[in-house]
DNA sequence: CGGAATCCGTTATGATACTG
DNA sequence: CAGTATCATAACGGATTCCG
């Protein structure tokens, strides 16, 4: 359940790795950056993941601190994820990662300002 | 033999993910920041690496343009790694997730200055 | 010394169908 | 709508042995 490939010693950043370092997690965490968004806008939004994936991502998430899930007791049913405090503080590490990338490689779509 | 799991359109920070998304990458080349070493140094250095994944991961380093493989045709062999401009890029990023980690979690061994 | 070659377990991610 | 439950697979990381 947890990123065990970062381990103990193997990396002095190995917390924010295993934060960061999964497929999805840094994009999520990104679209979060604003605004709150609900389970399905996350879905439509990333497109190709799977809601499996999405769920285990959000838990692992939320597990870390780094997000808060409220839950609308109503029919049909709502949930809206948003970013703690300490998810927040990711995001500047995510838009130099999203840079870097920019500067390395050309021609990219999506653009982070 | 690439990290497939950061694959395009996945994120926007997909290349550094995949560079920095690995056990132990983001190690080698903070251990490379100042000085070049030979293979037998990281190998004991990081301590804990098997050598064939530690040569899986300089080879990957390598082709993606972050370091610099120097064979010296002696016997017995030496091969000496240094990090590219490229790969220099990578340090303060490094640097910014290992003191990420020290500011949300306490008491690390391996500090960051 | 610096690997290469094999073999192998675990984990991350995914496709699909189903549900309160 | 927001998930669960299953099942499947590829890739990541590792142990071990052998080699010029």
């Amino acid at each position: 359940m947890k990123k065990d490939v970062f381990r103990y010693n193997s990396c002095p950043a190995y917390r924010s790795m295993a934060i960061l370092g999964s497929k999805w997690k840094p994009i999520i965490i990104y679209m979060l950056r604003e605004r709150k968004a609900r389970f399905g806008q996350l879905h439509a939004a990333i497109g190709t993941i799977s809601k499996k994936v999405l769920t285990d991502m959000l838990k692992e998430l939320e597990t870390d601190g780094v997000l808060l899930r409220e839950e609308f007791k109503e029919l049909p049913p709502r949930v809206e994820y948003s970013l703690t405090e300490k998810g927040s503080t990711l995001v500047p590490i995510i838009v130099q990662l999203a840079r870097w990338d920019n500067m390395h490689y050309e021609s990219l779509t999506t653009t982070v300002s």
